[in-house]
DNA sequence: TCAAGTATACTTGTATACAAGTATTATAAC
DNA sequence: GTTATAATACTTGTATACAAGTATACTTGA
């Protein structure tokens, strides 16, 4: 599959996995950080000339990203939706509404133990901001929800969970990678409202968990702009390996 | 693949369908009926077999039942999860989440249209039952519950009711063909249901609305050993045929 | 009888081949 | 110039082939 520069998922996340997840993390990240735009079709024959694969892959990539409604199969060719900031708005509804589900059931719980993992989990996130890691600060913060979300055993609320993250993971993949570049005081926020987060968990606190998911929603509000900005740059050197 | 009596899927609702999209619904449908118990495990090879077609339609079909968590893709073979009364409860929670979702927004909406929407398909419903129809009932049955949510148009909670529909729809294919032969007053009750469902919509009062659903969650719990009950006949048949 | 190693029969994932169908384009007739 | 028809170049869906890896079972050695 060609040399790693060229590509937007981190490679690291790849090490064992097959073509076709490859082939699916990749071109989700492309089409959420505009590389590849709304309203492109795309077919199955030119994407695997593209990576250089068969098209068994392709098609497995074409599957999981219309279930995750980021692109749309038609008759002929699969039409990219991609992220506005109406489907953003519509993401967070639906972890508002999940989270606070968990939220129900946590605080009929013994959370001692998810407490410790979530500190454990903040102090990676630290770390990684020490280290200007944007890619690992991401995984730590996709792993924090998640770690809350499993805590209650719910298979359909999983479910849920599992068919947002890929698209909730790229999304916050580009944004913090950009942040790390221009805007590294954020991040002291987005910990801050992690430690509320936590604070909300072990106190059983609803309102203070609302109110930290809210912040959570308008700390990545209106940045969708700015991830076109930076795919500027990506579009550009796109542009070049074609010729 | 072979002659019709041996499906369950209704083969009406497959006419123009993928021999994959078919193998997914049939094997849905023995998996949630219990003809292939919790605990089997799936051989590609072994189903491509049974299905006399090639191993990309079945592929295909586990990826698909495996994103809708009836199913478990493991490093070999496919372990059957099913539907326990866990499960049922767990996607009946799905759906006072969406379903409560959906209510508020339509309360700030036209819902006329909605309406006249719901009636047609409660009329459609009452037909079926006039004539015995059982999967005519319930294809009319989910689409009432699909009517409403997708008023508000928004794909992420449409996202979830995709990955949903089709489990729901074989478990009330299979519950309501059981009881057209045992328990035909049922139905006066699931329609009344219905029809209150309507009047919350068109008084817009939420009480209501959260009342008719517990009240449809309450027709369909405890249902699932009547479902094992009636598999007894089917999986005689199976085996007769293996003969 | 038991242990170790090898052979065999499975498994998945990917590539390729083929068939059926659909858009597009080019050509021919008016 | 316009329309109708035919040829071509695409599309998807399915079948098949192949490679790499894994579990099982059997054989060989002590």
């Amino acid at each position: 599959m060609a040399e790693s520069g060229e590509f937007l998922y981190p490679a690291k996340w790849l090490s064992k996995a097959s073509t076709g997840y490859r082939v699916t993390c990749e071109l989700r990240m492309r089409i959420i950080s505009g590389g590849i735009g709304s309203g492109t079709i795309l077919s199955e024959n030119k994407l695997a000339a593209d990576f250089a694969v068969s098209r068994s892959p392709v098609r497995e990539a074409l599957k999981i990203l219309a279930s995750e409604n980021i692109i749309r199969l038609e008759r002929m060719g699969a039409v990219v939706i991609g992220l506005t900031e109406k489907e953003i708005a519509e993401i967070y509804d639906v972890r508002l509404l999940i989270e606070t589900f968990v939220f129900e059931r946590l605080v009929r719980m013994d959370i001692n133990e998810l407490v410790k993992e979530l500190s454990k989990i903040l102090e990676m996130m630290k770390v990684a901001i020490k280290y200007s890691d944007a890619d690992e600060f991401s995984y730590q913060d996709v792993l924090f929800h998640e770690t809350i979300i499993c805590t209650i055993n719910h298979s359909y609320i999983l479910m849920i969970w599992n068919n947002l993250k890929p698209v909730m993971e790229s999304f916050i993949l580009l944004s913090m990678r950009m942040r790390f570049k221009e805007k590294y005081d954020d991040f002291t926020r987005i910990v801050n409202n992690h430690e509320l987060y936590i604070e909300a968990i072990k106190t059983k606190d609803r309102a203070l968990m609302i109110e930290s998911l809210h912040q959570n929603f308008d700390d990545v509000q209106g940045k969708v702009e700015d991830l076109w900005m930076s795919q500027q740059i990506l579009s550009k050197r796109i542009e070049q390996e074609k010729d």
